[in-house]
DNA sequence: ATACTTAGTGTAAAGTTTCAACTAACTTAG
DNA sequence: CTAAGTTAGTTGAAACTTTACACTAAGTAT
């Protein structure tokens, strides 16, 4: 048991993605239609090998995975967890390191190739897709959807489903889809501004057929930030 | 790509261990001294290999390896993340999955064997351990207190710290070190009764020369609860 | 010019938190 | 037996936050 020289006693691993957006019925997910078995023809996370001699680290191989199915190089990035065990896998005893991944659904041109026949936005229900998953992605998309709804009480994480430029009452129109509620107005700015995470764009105004709305960008160099209290 | 059959394209996987307790100067975690290369005489997480046919999942093999250790069963149990590069591990291309436990430290006995030549508590510093740590565990570790510092500030989790009866005094005193401030008595008795996951055992009391204290017990099937406010 | 719409601000009432003092129940010293 | 000491557990007034909603602002469309 010093070290596992035994190959066969190491498990497979794979880096799986579960890539947010958001359309105007709700949360959506991307997913690759698999080409080859196991589960060919299913449905399931975008993910791929660990390849040795290419990626730096775990992130690494999970943004080249995002790059190679969507052409987004850096949205907002985090890990959600593993999950390992004898029967997820057909071909034995498997780990997925599991990323999510939020980006604006504008700035995706989907890719094909790979494993997978093509790539696709699924809705999300209440917990994970509304379809059938290979493996055990259902379960896996369902830790995903949790740890979002979860940080979007106490975060400003779901920004980055925005594009660069976006008004207060779009940021919160966001919020109040994820969470299932209304937000008030004044109480949600009081929170946004004491965070201090944006900042106004300069004579830039979104125009519609009433008041112009401030356009707002992220400051450089702030990662999520936590409310004190819940949104 | 289809697979990864060429097995040397598969990464070492180790699970790893950060074991806390709560010594009267403070956390406290439980470190392995390395017996073989590499690292050899170097303090360590504890950790061991997934036994393939032994372990039926992640957590299985996390257990496995704490009862080896400490010979604790099933006290709170948390996985952290997965930690993986190339240059972490000399062997090759490894992860680490990191879970962390948290016990009352008079419900442990240490353990001997394995690859380590023995196991002790050490002090936890500002950040991780004040000595040097095997590996990358340093950061690992760190990630490790700062998920659970800031558990402490919105969850019931410290709890699990303290032995199975103790005072609401006891459970004060476990979040003000943890925290490194003192609490105001009558709040802290709010929050913990709004989330109602502990009940007074009926007729037991702390006794000392003033005033006895009614002992507490954690309500059965109740993990840990988020409090609606920061503590 | 007036109506309509959405942006952004202000405010009174309701609710929470904080700080500190108070009462309660025991042991120990005299 | 009583008084002092200690920690357990409760109470309440003042300070602060949140909530609900109304108000003002700035544009377009008719």
């Amino acid at each position: 048991m010093n070290s596992p020289d035994d190959l066969h006693q190491r498990p497979i691993v794979s880096v799986d993605l579960a890539i947010f957006a958001l359309a105007p019925d709700g949360l959506e997910v991307l997913l690759a239609q698999r080409g080859a078995e196991p589960f060919a023809g299913s449905w399931a996370l975008p993910g791929g090998w660990i390849h040795v001699d290419e990626d730096r680290d775990l992130e690494a191989a999970a943004q080249r995975v995002l790059r190679d199915k969507t052409g987004v190089a850096a949205p907002y990035f985090e890990q959600v967890g593993v999950f390992g065990d004898a029967a997820r896998d057909p071909r034995g005893w498997s780990l997925s390191v599991t990323y999510m991944a939020l980006i604006a659904k504008e700035a995706v041109t989907l890719m094909h190739g790979g494993n997978a026949t093509g790539a696709a936005w699924h809705p999300i229900g209440s917990d994970t897709a509304t379809i059938p998953l290979a493996f055990d992605h259902a379960a896996i998309l369902k830790a995903a959807v949790t740890r979002l709804r979860n940080k979007v009480e106490y975060t400003t994480l779901p920004v980055h489903l925005l594009p660069e430029a976006f008004t207060l009452s779009e940021l919160q129109a966001v919020y109040e889809r994820l969470l299932g509620r209304l937000l008030d107005k004044s109480a949600f700015r009081k929170r946004i501004a004491e965070v201090d995470f944006i900042e106004p764009i300069a004579g830039e105004m979104r125009r519609a057929s009433n008041r112009p709305a401030q356009l707002y960008r992220l400051k450089q160099a702030r990662s999520t930030v936590f409310f004190d209290r819940t949104i």
